[in-house]
RNA sequence: ACUCGUUUUGCC
């Protein structure tokens, strides 16, 4: 059973869907063996990230008369896909089957709920979800829980109730961390509040969140849109400079931000540096 | 103990 555990869990992490599904049949048929609780949730998160949710409810129902009862965790993860695919009925609908059969949510629950709520524009019913988490059901909710929250709240615009649980996360024990500030500078940048969320990147300096290269990426991106073309280019030398390497994505948005002001010419430069820094231009 | 959740670019 642990042997096939670990082959399923390493053909998973490698891609190869089929072959563990395949190995998982196998092993259920063949050798006569009964998975165990992880092996059927490592299965379960497989097939929804991969597009089969059908095939990964039918595992989830058909569990329990193997005689491995489903938890959170095996819910979790259709909760995840469901909601990233906007089927939120669907999300809604297994909840209430979640809580029918005894099973009680967890903080990752919050999140994918909250994220799948705030995703179908329902940003007020995550929030309220959120409140009602934290005061009824006893769960001790994390920083990624409050980072959710940020998230959506700062893609729907509410600059002011983004901040607001900003200071409130901290109320609650839980220190907004650098992904909480990026989430900050990003809804910034996003809400043309380009001078705040630059001001937020100094506090970042001076704080225990350093800057990453997301909230550099954010930066460049965002002053590069504005037509701030310069001011891009500086900062991201500046990240150069702190000793981050820029990433994939740094390139991405440089080299686009240098292409679209006409600067063909600087953007053949940055791809330079990047063939020798031995990354892949796409 | 192991398995699930959060931030940035790339439509035209």
């Amino acid at each position: 059973t642990y042997t096939y555990r670990f082959l399923i869990g390493a053909l998973v992490k490698a891609g190869r869907i089929d072959e563990a599904s395949e190995c998982f049949k196998e092993m259920t048929a063949s050798a006569g063996f009964t998975p165990d609780l992880p092996t059927y949730n490592i299965l379960i998160d497989c097939l929804s990230g991969n597009g089969k949710v059908n095939e990964a409810y039918d595992l989830l129902t058909g569990m329990a008369d193997k005689g491995v009862e489903p938890d959170v965790v095996s819910y979790n993860s259709l909760f995840d896909f469901l909601g990233k695919a906007g089927h939120i009925d669907d999300v809604h609908k297994l909840y209430k089957e979640m809580l029918a059969s005894g099973i009680s949510p967890n903080k990752v629950t919050c999140s994918i709920l909250i994220e799948a709520l705030g995703r179908a524009g329902r940003v007020d019913e995550a929030s309220n979800l959120l409140l009602d988490m934290i005061k009824t059901s006893g769960v001790k909710m994390d920083v990624i829980v409050y980072n959710s929250m940020l998230n959506r709240l700062g893609k729907a615009g509410r600059l002011g109730q983004l901040r607001r649980l900003f200071e409130e996360m901290t109320q609650a024990g839980q220190q907004p961390d650098v992904v909480s500030y990026n989430i900050m500078v990003d809804a910034l940048c996003k809400g043309d509040e380009l001078q705040a969320a630059y001001r937020v990147f100094l506090d970042m300096k001076t704080s225990r969140c350093v800057p990453d290269v997301v909230t550099y990426n954010n930066l460049i991106h965002s002053f590069g849109k504005a037509g701030k073309v310069a001011r891009a280019n500086k900062i991201f030398r500046r990240m150069i400079r702190d000793g981050l390497s820029p990433d994939q994505i740094s390139y991405n948005i440089i080299v686009n931000v240098m292409g679209k002001a006409g600067k063909s010419d600087q953007a053949l430069t940055v791809l330079k540096d990047m063939k020798e820094r031995r990354m892949i231009p796409d």
